[in-house]
DNA sequence: ATACAGGTCTTAA
DNA sequence: TTAAGACCTGTA
């Protein structure tokens, strides 16, 4: 069933495709048509790419909220790419190939804060398919079922208050008893207040950094995925065992941040495009 | 069977 | 401050 659309215009290119297999999202579900089902939180949208600057989204109720998520005022992606080309020029012969793949395409999305954080203490010692097979549990069995107005089927993200019960969580797929641990224990203190999300979302980076690293099963990588993926912070830099190779093998280990001034994690979600699609024989892989 | 996944915690020097 | 081991579990 069609209903209408709203255009997301964009001022550098994009590539939804590349998007979906940068590792950020783990809900999207593609559709068929390069039409692709995106739930977050508790909103839905179905995204379709209609030429390299150009989204369509069917919800249009809400175009404010989906233009944010999808990052479109975004002002760090020219730059970003011009910092890039920099270091290309000057004989950095893995930015060249992963500009090559034109990453650049991928856009850091702007995701819910709280599905973000559950999201990403799943993913620790974990592997893809698996996280995305446990969220989907998850969502089905604590999230609700609903309708959205194109007729799409979609779950919701729960809130803190279904994540409470570790008896409960331990019953999902995969997620494993110590991720279920570190979940319950965290859904208790957001309920309780003892830690405070809203406070959180007003830090700077360094402040929100050590504010999540205080909190149970969330350690350097975790809390920079989360301060880049749930906060904005463009400028955090995770480091997760396919980036640590790259910089190992090609950067001598220490990847040079300060060529990338606020826009560290962009660029570092290219090169996890770059990984994760045709790139691993550069992380020692096939 | 053993190793590995978008790591973190605990403990010990 | 850094280093070694343990840790849930599905997949190859």
């Amino acid at each position: 069933m069609e209903t209408n659309e709203h255009n997301i215009i964009f001022d550098h290119a994009i590539d939804l495709e590349k998007i979906a297999v940068s590792g950020q999202c783990f809900r999207w579900k593609k559709l068929g048509d390069g039409c692709f089902g995106i739930p977050s939180a508790g909103a839905y949208t179905r995204a379709r790419q209609i030429n390299p600057f150009v989204i369509a989204i069917t919800n249009t109720r809400y175009t404010t909220y989906w233009e944010n998520y999808f990052d479109r005022a975004g002002q760090l992606y020219n730059k970003a790419l011009s910092q890039a080309e920099k270091m290309d020029q000057a004989g950095d012969q893995f930015i060249k190939k992963v500009l090559g793949a034109a990453a650049q395409e991928v856009v850091v999305l702007n995701q819910e804060l709280w599905e973000i954080m559950v999201s990403f203490m799943i993913s620790q010692n974990n592997n893809i398919p698996r996280i995305k097979k446990t969220i989907d549990a998850m969502c089905e069995y604590f999230g609700e079922r609903r309708t959205a107005v194109n007729g799409d089927e979609y779950t919701t993200f729960p809130d803190p208050e279904k994540l409470t019960d570790l008896k409960a969580l331990r019953g999902l797929q995969g997620l494993g008893y110590y991720r279920g641990k570190y979940i319950a224990t965290l859904a208790q203190n957001v309920v309780s207040g003892k830690v405070n999300l809203i406070k959180l979302a007003a830090m700077d980076y360094a402040d929100a950094r050590t504010y999540l690293k205080s909190i149970y099963g969330i350690g350097d990588k975790v809390a920079d995925c989360i301060c880049l993926y749930g906060l904005g912070h463009k400028e955090s830099f995770p480091i997760d065992t396919w980036i640590r190779k790259v910089v190992t093998d090609e950067y001598g280990g220490k990847f040079p941040v300060e060529n990338y001034a606020g826009t560290a994690g962009i660029v570092q979600q290219w090169i996890f495009y770059y990984i994760q699609t045709r790139g691993r024989e550069h992380a020692g892989k096939i």
